[in-house]
DNA sequence: AATCGAATCAACCGCCAGCGG
DNA sequence: GCCGCTGGCGGTTGATTCGAT
């Protein structure tokens, strides 16, 4: 049963029947080992791909679609305090990950920077119509990279004060001690993520008390074929076999 | 209707810290 | 104390979607 870890691991995007193993296998084994998780799926994965997939998509407590402006408040509060530590600030923000936040800042700054560059240079100085944001300098580290920011002494952010990390980390200090400052703080802690999404949803259902639900992965398309469904099942019932070997074989 | 640039999203990569042997 | 493994995090990239022309 030795899946190798290799070059033969897939890559690219999951599947919808990868999806449904991985969410399967968590479930079962909770989402912490990811490495035990993708040998013993028999996903081609790595155990990082698998905890990413879970974390940025399959998890029950994500929101999806466009942030509340009281998330977008908070994300540009947050940020303005600790800077590019987007898992913190995810944290705060129940049901986005720090990849949405981080991709969210991204657009935010790249309009933001643009916005900035128009109203600052109205001679337009160079020939060229629009210049990359991303060729912005950043603070001093010599690469480049438009939301290089050490955080908060972001360029762009005029009407935010700078700090100095030992400010900053003051402030997080701070903010542990006494987080009644932010809303819904109280409700995370600074362990796992399960923890930190203490979303509805997952309160009312923890991972262990897993009851199938295709609604789940339902498409939006709603002509979704039986012959899709029928593959589905054949799927649970392969991999509830898998399941059924693994501890048969287990002493 | 076609095209092109911008915006968004999903996924990978590399580094690092924590932990166990 | 050292070393290897694993998970977590931040940065980046590539593909897709959207909107303007």
């Amino acid at each position: 049963m030795e899946m190798v870890k290799d070059e033969s691991c897939r890559k690219g995007p999951w599947t919808e029947k990868e999806d449904m193993v991985l969410v399967n296998f968590v479930h079962l084994f909770g989402d912490r080992r990811w490495d035990f998780i993708a040998k013993v799926s028999g996903l081609n994965r790595t155990g990082k791909s698998c905890r990413l997939r879970w974390v940025n998509y399959l998890h029950p407590g994500l929101k999806r679609g466009k942030m509340t402006p009281q998330e977008e408040k908070l994300v540009l509060e947050l940020h303005a305090k600790w800077g590019n530590r987007w898992s913190r600030i995810a944290r705060r923000l129940p049901g986005r990950t720090d990849n949405e936040i981080k991709n969210y800042w991204r657009t935010h700054m790249r309009k933001m920077a643009l916005e900035k560059k128009r109203s600052t240079s109205p001679s337009s100085s160079s020939s060229s119509t629009v210049t990359r944001v991303d060729s912005l300098p950043s603070s001093g580290t010599g690469k480049v990279s438009f939301y290089d920011t050490g955080g908060p002494k972001m360029a762009v952010f005029d009407d935010v004060k700078g700090y100095s990390m030992d400010e900053i980390w003051k402030d997080i200090d701070m903010s542990e001690g006494n987080t009644t400052k932010l809303p819904s703080s109280e409700n995370y802690s600074e362990q796992g993520c399960c923890n930190h999404f203490s979303c509805p949803s997952m309160a009312s259902s923890p991972p262990w008390d897993f009851s199938w639900d295709y609604s789940l992965w339902k498409m939006d398309d709603d002509d979704e074929e039986e012959e899709e469904e029928e593959e589905r099942k054949v799927f649970i019932a392969t991999t509830n076999n898998q399941l059924f070997n693994l501890f048969v074989h287990k002493p």
